[in-house]
RNA sequence: GGGCGGGUAGCUCAGCCGGUAGAGCAGCGGCCUUACAUGCCGCCGGUCGCAGGUUCGAAUCCUGUCCCGCCCA
């Protein structure tokens, strides 16, 4: 039995067992308020969460998804580090070496926007501090939410192990960033280029694809017309971008359009240019049947028209410049106009001088940048990328092979299909914040070097005239690098080697390109094994109607305002029973209040334990024989453990937190705790005692099946518990109970099935009929043989107080009593003789209704069994099984009848 | 255009390797029963989006279709 296991050797007795004393005050309901941080603090003085490279046990490990400094924690971090906690508590106390290390992330883009958001309420901007006092002024920032965000993970009672705390701009996380870098260059697989980037003028710098986000708007389609050189024709092109058109280096046509075909090869005079650009002919880019089946091309501010300028040899001519004006390249009248604008006053211009056709309304699809929302400018600018293929490859087979599992797997083929289409990843940003580019452009030869250590000449041409590149990584890049930089690598470190491979990687589906993805590339490519053994992704949390939560539609949760007011545990439980596998979560505070009242639900039935434990010894030994009531509860516990200890297994904490939930109030405080009364408060004190084992064993092994779901209150419950001197320091640290660690009993769960059904059966005759609870009444039970009246009989105090019984006699013939209301219990007839205490007409009118549902249910079995195709064609014990059924209804309807019979006729005796 | 998820009781969801539809909350009725009114007891409530198909049997498998949402192009 785990009680043995309870004691390991060597555990110190820190907290006192405290003396069972009835007379102390336990207030009558459960306040988080004084318990969470206390015991947090007693944690941590433990040194319970921290991991212990050199333990023989089995490792555990968990890399926190590391929080931006951008601002404090939302729903989304709760849910994540709950879902966490609770996996690494459990395998703890299952005895594992468990890792859970906490870090957070720099956040280039987020982190500097909203610093020069601040600094601009001051009306500073970056560049009037410079890049060094600017830099400054962020990490100030950082170290305030920093230390906001550790209080946050400290409120939600998050295990993690803040000796190995990270930031991806750690010293040792910033060498593991320039050792990748620099191995990738030299392998060939990071380069620099002259492309068509995403560029955003609301942050100044280049985003990566996946940083730009979709959007449906409605626009215009242009049409407007372009005049053929030599000739009266003009050819109408269809545009979204008119002000591009300042760009156009040729107008392309289909090369099979008959409408066309004497002007391939011709030009045509670009309105208001002066220029002349080719009329060429493509079959990729147009389309003949949108618009015109003319387009125009501007290799330098559009994807496809970049293509197409590289298939013609087209000239790329950019006229916007970085904040989105129109620059140089454009004529004099429109330069330095914001883009919009000049869209406007170009078209204005085209209408004047009559070549603007029409103007169709048209929707597309228009790409904002993810964190300023800015409208991408498509921009021709040198960059740094990684050629992503060679990574994505053995990345994509790990999860094809199994080496990682996706849970819910339906995930993995979103997985596949990016990594199986993946393009060049950008990784340079024009921004401050972050890892500078380890690479020096030589001002002589123009050459790079990349090096490990500073350069101090160019590696080319020995010139000592390098300057480093001004802009630094995406964040991406050293998040890729997480699950490995955290452990220590580039060093070997202890750490690397027995925390890595991690074992889960929990996070939001929402990042499982940007970060998930590159985790596995980084981690199979540098390490030579994938980073996790199995990928977690969760739902995202939003509001109770389904909306996502939002400072500027104020329907956000602060997690730390719930926690404090209803307490992390109610929290924690909520989050734990909507970690279902969806996409959604819908989040109530109704629903965290339901958990609250779960907690305090634990904490009273543990209190009406304690105030009936007086002179408990905790130190003797187990009963010689439990009664049934007692084997029943050790047994329902051991279903409880089985299913919350597979639940776990398979990442169901749904599950799991519903099947603690059922067993913890449905079981044990409405029926056990009900059934233990009459013992407790008997005379016979060895069932007593008995009973108040079994309650202390079931208790102890709730409140450990429940801590990782409900820490803090658990913590401190089982702290009151009585459990003799080898208890372990903290529950955190006991032993999480195992199948098998107290016995199954079928019989004792038979036999209190029947007394539950006989029980529900007397208290349903007294509601429906309106038999006041208070008022005891007699009970006959006409049992169908000897043993199931003794089974019943034995248990006669219980039924007696539960059922609130003056009288009780078991029968197992004879007469049904005289005038008795009827309700079955099994084949169990519990009978209430109604005389002086209702009309009959009432319990008629309830056997009507017990005899349409009998029917009903009869009628599906029959008709199943008048089928001769079932019969002859399903699996014999089904049918077995519905005959069984049948027979059952027959006789349940029958006795329904048979008493309905008697009670009409003394209901028309009156 | 491609892919994915969801549509089950008033609400939130479970059930979905086929065999009389479940839970919590809400609602209704009754209880201050010496742990808990954040509670206890009982009850009411569903043509499982729609249409076909497979099968003795479909919420569950297949096909089509309609809504809602997400991702990718």
């Amino acid at each position: 039995m785990w009680a043995a296991r309870a004691a390991p050797a060597g555990a110190r007795l820190r907290s006192p067992d405290r003396k069972v004393n009835p007379m102390e005050e336990l207030a009558k309901a459960y306040d988080h308020r004084d318990v969470e941080a206390r015991w947090y603090a007693r944690w941590m003085e433990g040194g319970w969460f921290t991991a212990d490279p050199d333990s023989e046990k089995p490792p555990f490990t968990i890399v926190i998804p590391p929080p931006n400094v951008t601002g404090s924690l939302h729903m989304g971090h709760a849910l994540t580090v709950t879902i966490q906690d609770i996996l690494i508590r459990w395998k703890r106390m299952a005895g594992f070496n468990a890792l859970w290390l906490p870090g957070t992330d720099h956040a280039g883009i987020a982190t500097q926007m909203v610093v020069e958001r601040q600094l601009a309420k001051e009306g500073v901007s970056r560049f009037d501090l410079g890049r060094e006092k600017f830099i400054e002024k962020v990490w100030e920032w950082k170290a305030i939410y920093h230390a906001r965000i550790s209080d946050q993970i400290k409120a939600m009672g998050c295990s993690v192990d803040w000796t190995r705390e990270r930031f991806t701009m750690d010293e040792g996380l910033s060498r593991a960033v320039r050792e990748v870098f620099v191995r990738l260059h030299e392998e060939g697989l990071i380069y620099r280029a002259d492309r068509l980037v995403n560029w955003s003028p609301g942050c100044m710098t280049v985003l990566s694809d996946l940083e730009v986000e979709y959007e449906e708007r409605q626009g215009s389609l242009w049409h407007i017309a372009y005049p053929v050189v030599g000739s009266d024709e003009r050819l109408v092109v269809a545009t979204t971008r008119p002000e591009t058109l300042l760009g156009d280096t040729a107008v392309a046509v289909h090369p099979d359009d008959p409408r066309y075909q004497h002007l391939i090869g011709g030009e045509i005079q670009l309105p208001l240019t002066g220029r002349r650009i080719p009329i060429i002919a493509d079959g990729i880019l147009v389309d003949m049947a949108f618009g015109t089946g003319v387009v125009k091309v501007t290799p330098a501010h559009d994807f496809n028209d970049f293509e197409t300028g590289q298939r013609h040899g087209l000239p790329a001519i950019s006229v916007l410049d970085k904040q989105a004006r129109l620059n140089e390249n454009a004529p004099e009248a429109y330069r330095g106009l914001d883009r919009f604008v000049a869209r406007e006053r170009i078209v204005a211009d085209l209408d004047a001088q009559g070549l603007l056709v029409k103007i169709e309304p048209h929707t597309l699809n228009i790409g904002l940048c993810q964190r300023s929302g800015a409208v991408v400018e498509p921009m021709l600018s040198p960059q740094w990328y990684v050629k992503v293929e060679p990574l994505a490859v053995p990345a994509a087979e790990a999860v094809r092979s199994g080496r990682t599992k996706i849970v819910p797997a339906t995930w993995e083929r979103t997985y596949f299909h990016w990594m199986d289409n993946i393009r060049d990843w950008c990784i340079s940003r024009q921004l401050w914040w972050g890892h500078q580019i380890p690479a020096w452009h030589c001002d002589a030869c123009g050459e790079v070097t990349v090096t490990r250590e500073d350069p101090t000449a160019c590696a080319h041409c020995q010139s000592g005239a390098i300057h480093q590149d001004e802009d630094v990584l995406d964040t991406w890049f050293s998040s890729g690098l997480w699950a490995f930089s955290t452990l220590g690598w580039p060093d070997e470190t202890k750490d690397l080697k027995t925390f890595y491979p991690t074992s889960v990687m929990e996070t939001g589906f929402d990042i499982i390109f940007f970060w998930v993805a590159r985790m596995m590339m980084m981690g199979i490519h540098f390490m030579g094994e994938v980073p996790f053994d199995t990928v977690f992704l969760h739902a995202m949390v939003r509001d109770e109607k389904g909306e996502k939560m939002s400072k500027t539609k104020g329907n956000v949760i602060d997690p730390l305002d719930v926690s404090k007011e209803l307490g992390a545990d109610s929290l924690r439980m909520t989050l734990a029973g909507l970690a279902g596998q969806g996409r959604d979560i819908k989040l109530s505070m109704k629903a965290v209040e339901s958990s609250r009242a779960f907690v305090n639900k634990i904490y009273n039935a543990s209190r009406f334990a304690l105030l009936n434990l007086e002179g408990f010894d905790p130190a003797a030994p187990a009963p010689a024989s439990l009664n049934r009531i007692d084997a029943w509860i050790l047994s329902r516990l051991d279903r409880a453990v089985t299913r919350v200890t597979e639940c776990l297994e398979g990442f169901q904490l749904n599950d799991a937190a519903q099947t603690l939930h059922q067993f913890f109030w449905s079981e044990l405080c409405d029926w056990y705790i009900e059934l233990a009364k009459p013992l407790l408060y008997g005379d016979d004190a060895e069932a007593r005692d008995a009973t108040r084992w079994t309650l202390v064993r079931v208790l102890d092994a709730s409140l450990r099946l429940l801590h990782p779901f409900i820490p803090f209150a658990s913590e401190e419950i089982w702290s009151r518990l009585p459990l003799g001197g080898g208890r372990p320091e903290a529950l955190m640290v006991a032993d999480f109970p195992r199948p098998g660690d107290v016995p199954r009993d079928e019989a004792a769960e038979a036999a209190v099935d029947l007394l539950q059904a006989v029980i529900t059966g007397v208290r349903n005759i007294r509601g429906e009929l309106g038999i006041p609870p208070g008022k005891p009444v007699r009970l006959v039970l006409r049992c169908p043989d000897a043993e199931t009246a003794a089974t019943l009989a034995a248990e006669e105090l219980l039924l007696t107080r539960l059922a609130r019984l003056e009288e009780v006699a078991f029968e197992t013939g004879g007469e049904r009593p005289r005038g008795s209301a009827m309700q079955l219990a099994g084949s169990v007839e519990v009978c209430v003789p109604l005389a002086g205490l209702i009309d009959f007409n009432e319990e008629l009118a309830r056997l009507d209704k017990a005899i349409g549902k009998a029917e009903k249910s009869r009628g599906q079995f029959a008709a199943k069994l008048a089928n001769p195709r079932f019969v002859d064609n399903a699996p014999a014990d089904i049918v077995e099984a519905e005959r069984h059924k049948l027979a059952e209804a027959d006789d349940a309807l029958a006795r329904l009848q048979s008493s309905r019979a008697r009670i009409a006729e003394l209901a028309a005796e009156g």
